[in-house]
DNA sequence: CAGTGTGAATCCATTCACAGCA
DNA sequence: TGCTGTGAATGGATTCACACTG
């Protein structure tokens, strides 16, 4: 079952020069979250490279946020350390970052926002929309598809789904609600590249195979489960519970064992400061 | 990055017999993420260091998840290789992961999985309840508030929170809606120790200010922006654009410039484990 | 034997420090 | 002179492999 490496890696694979302007290549994915991917060592289709990290697409997305604000400020330019303090992360980070999807900043100067915005929305591949369907329209889901966000980042919702007669022909956000047995049949007809699933967690597998099937390869999962999926189909997590329970530790952690009530650490307001290191 | 070692972390929890009594619970989800935190290594209160490494704590939640469904199915021991499984993890991952919280399993048998459990919890903190203050009663926000499962987890809501007048005053799963300027004097008096904000990016900070002045210092933020935080606040991320601009990535990835043909068509039936019912 | 617990090896990410360019 | 880009150093997390034990 456990994959058995034995090829030998050699050493450095040598950035080379790198060429090919969103030369963009496969990329391991795993990351702080749980990413369920499988990337297969066979792929004979990939020119050999290595950019992107993981840690660093994650928070490309966050550059981005903050450089359409100073987009939208009229900023002209912005430097490597202004940039990460409003981003949370440190200077050198958010070069050795930048360095990865090969863009150029002005020494001396900064980045060109417009310039870098771009860039970084092309890295993302946000240059094109991506056809979005959510599948469990209950509670959360619900929320989710009435949040306008979607469509205005470039991932407009193509089509919701759900198994509850009273929800299934409902309009949420411009969108007809259909039943989940057309999820393969509505998916690839639309095109979808992404899937959503919001449904309780005994239902998320099988909606999750049923994406599979239809083509989809990219899922956002926020049932508590973990989805199987075969090789090639990538799944990062949401999982509210999994949040609360690490936020719990740290506070367990903080005032020991002892229950509140006690001469614990003074809850001082404290100061206010800027993004820690 | 932080935390001084120096201490030997003779771990030994062991918090004698807990009840299990809320094992098993249907629940909803949300989140992942990225952990804006700022540790402080000037904490004196804890002499006993942290032997738990933060990766290992996310997955410590999903495990408890799979023991608490082995529990209600009446399972008395588990392998370290059928948990890692069904946590999509490896089993080395898992057992490593265990030893850090001082877990005993047995040797050519595997783990008792009440005990397991109840280790798990009491490294998590859950052996008694936080109560958990809600801002911004909006789109999200009210399907977080209307959404039980936070109470059957050990994590109570005691105070809902918002600006909008049309909202304060109503009830939400017998909570009441007050104003978000009775933040720091509710929080304060009913000992909330976890903040969760739901509002708009622009209200964020304020919010998170007024928080941490009332003496939280766990916040769960799903608000598109960087906190900023003072040394010794812990705060965790869930933002939605990120996690579709990270599947929008890998999308991208995939099929470079060219649309994909259609390899794969059939779900290829892959780790399929038992985490099911 | 079957399966845990863990040192050692490996891999990935962050941070440091500085060369080099506008 | 100021700030980017990046080799090198450091540190954390994952994986391997195996001694050891019920």
């Amino acid at each position: 079952m456990t994959v058995d490496r034995g090829t030998r890696p050699s050493r450095r694979p040598v950035p080379s020069t790198r060429t090919p302007e969103d030369a963009l290549a496969p990329v391991d994915a795993e990351d702080t979250g749980d990413v369920t991917d499988a990337t297969d060592p066979t792929d004979a289709t990939d020119p050999a490279a290595r950019p992107v990290p993981e840690a660093t697409v994650a928070r490309l997305a966050v550059y981005l946020r903050v450089l359409t604000t100073l987009l939208g400020e009229g900023r002209g330019t912005v430097s490597s350390e202004e940039l990460a303090a409003a981003a949370g992360v440190n200077s050198a980070k958010l070069r050795k970052d930048l360095s990865h999807i090969g863009s150029s900043g002005v020494r001396g100067v900064g980045y060109d926002v417009a310039r870098l915005t771009a860039e970084v929305e092309a890295t993302l591949g946000l240059t094109q929309p991506h056809a979005v369907a959510l599948v469990g329209v209950g509670n959360l889901g619900h929320a989710l598809a009435g949040y306008g966000g979607f469509a205005q980042r470039g991932f407009p919702v193509a089509a919701l789904f759900d198994v509850d007669p009273a929800l299934v022909g409902t309009t949420i956000g411009g969108v007809e609600v259909e039943h989940a047995d057309a999820i393969g049949a509505v998916c690839a007809a639309r095109g979808v590249t992404i899937g959503v699933v919001a449904t309780p967690a005994p239902a998320a597998q099988r909606v999750c195979d049923h994406l599979v099937a239809a083509g989809v390869r990219s899922i956002l999962n926020f049932a508590p489960t973990v989805l199987a999926v075969p090789a090639g189909v990538e799944v990062r997590k949401v999982d509210l519970a999994v949040e609360m329970q690490v936020l719990s530790f740290h506070v367990a952690r903080r005032h020991g064992t002892v229950p509140a009530a006690g001469p614990v650490a003074a809850p001082r307001p404290t100061p206010r400061e800027a993004v820690s290191r």
